[in-house]
DNA sequence: AAACAACTGTTAATTATTTGACAATAGAGT
DNA sequence: ACTCTATTGTCAAATAATTAACAGTTGTTT
């Protein structure tokens, strides 16, 4: 479907787009123009127009985009039309927070595990979800094929793990550990690491900001 | 400090580099060359030296980087050295496991208060902090200078929130909310979506990846 | 103390990204 | 049917970011 070769700083921006789009359906706007849309997600209409061309022309000269047409294709576009496996490792209030956050669901990522190291958190549930031994994993990645992996334990054993998990055939690591991981070049890491995140508002806060 | 004008893509990798040289620190490194941490961190070398020079010559040739050295100058660069109160809006699973992530406090984010519009969770702790009313946020900004307030509510409630605080004298916002916040010019606001992370591992999976 | 090897800092070249400009087109109004 | 306005798709220009190249410096070895 993508043409050729998408640009990453494309590919990040989607996702700003799919939502944004998402909202104006939900206060009932039908159709958009790349100016209206610059001047609510504070980007230049030309960029809008540029990122959305490389996927084929969504809009319409004189009319603009139809809302509800261009977040279907951008949904398309991201995958959001297919189903995803989701296993959670690590149990904590991170792994917590994202396992209740519903609307993961409605993308099309699904929760299919939860597991930690804990024994004591073992046969507790989170929204219906069973926690398992982090021992069962191998056993469980044989009856079910994991997509993707949200890392939510600590650096100590995210590394190990990822290793471990990764031999198994996951395909994607999300990964929360505030380090790096090590594994094959085939497999998707898209890290989050809040500290790294909090460090740059440190930085605004001591030099101007005039990031982003 | 910062010389003239710094580049987003250089003040992004900071945190990065930092994360790294802590690293090295505790396996005992002593120095390194920019040969040497590019392999590392899989950058070029090339991209190192430039990034680094930003800020003054750390390193020396024919020997590299003292590592605890340029350590030290990067945290100060990032604002590590000073401190910075932080105020969490929302003690949910992920407002609970930010407050619980300890190592914050190592890099001078002080955690000063935690509040809450659900009453049930009023007066219970997080870490010895105590869960407040979000009521009480307006007497407490006057008492206490916040810097960055962390809202990990949901986006029905952030939009409103950010703007009362806005207008109570934040200077930045940390906002995992999935919603842009309306805040004026002058207020820093550094968004963790995670669902857009999520997406982008979508897109991965679905179209062969190479972002990153 | 001379020669060599290992590096950085820095400039130049290259590549990627963003912005600006405008011809072409669709729809609205007359 | 014609004119006008809004608006896209796209090409070209401008800016930003990355990589490559290398002169110059430092430490090490002989």
């Amino acid at each position: 479907m993508a043409d050729n070769k998408i640009s990453n700083a494309v590919i990040k921006r989607l996702p700003r787009y799919y939502r944004h789009l998402g909202e104006l359906i939900e206060i009932g706007v039908e159709r958009i123009s790349s100016n209206e849309l610059s001047r609510r997600m504070r980007v230049t209409a030309s960029q809008i127009r540029q990122d959305l061309n490389n996927f084929g022309g969504f809009g319409q000269q004189g009319y603009g985009y139809n809302v509800k047409h261009l977040y279907m294709e951008i949904g398309k576009i991201l995958g959001l039309d297919k189903k995803h496996t989701v296993v959670i490792i690590g149990a904590g209030n991170l792994g917590r927070a994202i396992a209740n956050y519903a609307n993961f669901e409605k993308r099309g990522f699904i929760i299919e595990g939860i597991f930690d190291i804990n024994p004591k958190l073992k046969g507790s549930t989170i929204r219906g979800i069973e926690v398992r031994n982090l021992d069962e994993i191998e056993s469980f990645a044989k009856e079910h094929e994991i997509d993707i992996v949200a890392l939510t334990i600590p650096k100590t054993q995210a590394v190990n793990v990822a290793e471990r998990l990764a031999g198994l055939g996951v395909k994607a690591f999300w990964n929360f550990a505030h380090t790096d991981l090590n594994v094959p070049d085939n497999v998707i890491v898209e890290s989050v690491h809040l500290s790294e995140s909090l460090m740059r508002i440190s930085y605004m806060l001591e030099n101007g900001h005039e990031l982003y």
